[in-house]
DNA sequence: CTTGACCCTCCAGCTACTGGAAGCCCCATA
DNA sequence: TATGGGGCTTCCAGTAGCTGGAGGGTCAAG
């Protein structure tokens, strides 16, 4: 199966397949004129790659989660201790990115957004904040 | 003021403030032995940037604001109209990791996480989407 | 005079791709 | 058989926002 195909069905862009298979995480085969021959289980680890960037994964996260995958024998401890840790950093950078929607939008909703130069966005940019 | 003092003051790392001097986002003049000479200018414009950069604003978004916030006669809406962009960006990045949280909290929870190889976390990256 | 804390520049690397140039390869049609 | 268009290849460079490190100058204290 050619590149552009197993593009279609994992749903991952060209560039980014072999972008993969450059870092090792896929390892197909090549033709007699070079170009990649997928076979169905490349396919099935790019779609699973796929499905684990879209989760958030690091791509170091992906590499571990498709050795565990590919390991019958692997211990699905091993699996959650990398899932939870990943959860607890989303949970940190949600709760970033609250706080900073929590500001903003009181700046924004205090702004009158009109001509005059008045404007309490830049002066909570301005002010040091309280000791 | 050297470098030091100024990073203590605005609490960035001199290899930030570096950074910023490079990008044109502030311009001290130097000592006659090299050193940066910051003006009470400069460490303004670089708490100022910590700020907004701790609010998430992008580095071009810093720039477009700090030259509002240097132009007296700017007009307020031109502040909102940034803010509330960057708002609407944060927003919708919250709600992408809030499904990620979503998937990935009932995958951890539904995960023995013991020695055996039974896994939802692998069974769920391992299936297509139900169309 | 030496020590140690600063400061300088320049280069490289991080994440995870993405765009583009230059050049084969394959198939269909005229 | 020539040609045109699409798909494939590699390699290089760039994105955002720093950060680390090498190699070296400067300054104040002891």
């Amino acid at each position: 199966m050619n590149i552009g195909e197993v593009a279609q069905q994992s749903g991952l862009p060209p560039k980014t397949i072999r972008y993969y298979e450059d870092i090792g995480l896929v390892n197909p085969p090549r033709d007699a004129n070079g170009y990649r021959a997928f076979r169905d289980s490349d396919v099935h680890k790019l779609s699973f790659l796929g499905r684990s960037r879209a989760l958030g994964f690091t791509i170091e996260d992906c590499r571990n989660l498709l050795a565990l995958w590919e390991d019958k024998t692997r211990a699905s401890h091993d699996v959650r201790v990398i899932a939870k840790e990943h959860l607890t950093q989303i949970e940190a950078k949600i709760a970033d990115l609250q706080a900073m929607r929590d500001t903003l939008s009181v700046l924004v909703r205090d702004c009158a957004g009109d001509q005059r130069p008045d404007c309490p966005i830049l002066q909570k940019l301005e002010t040091p904040p309280a000791p």
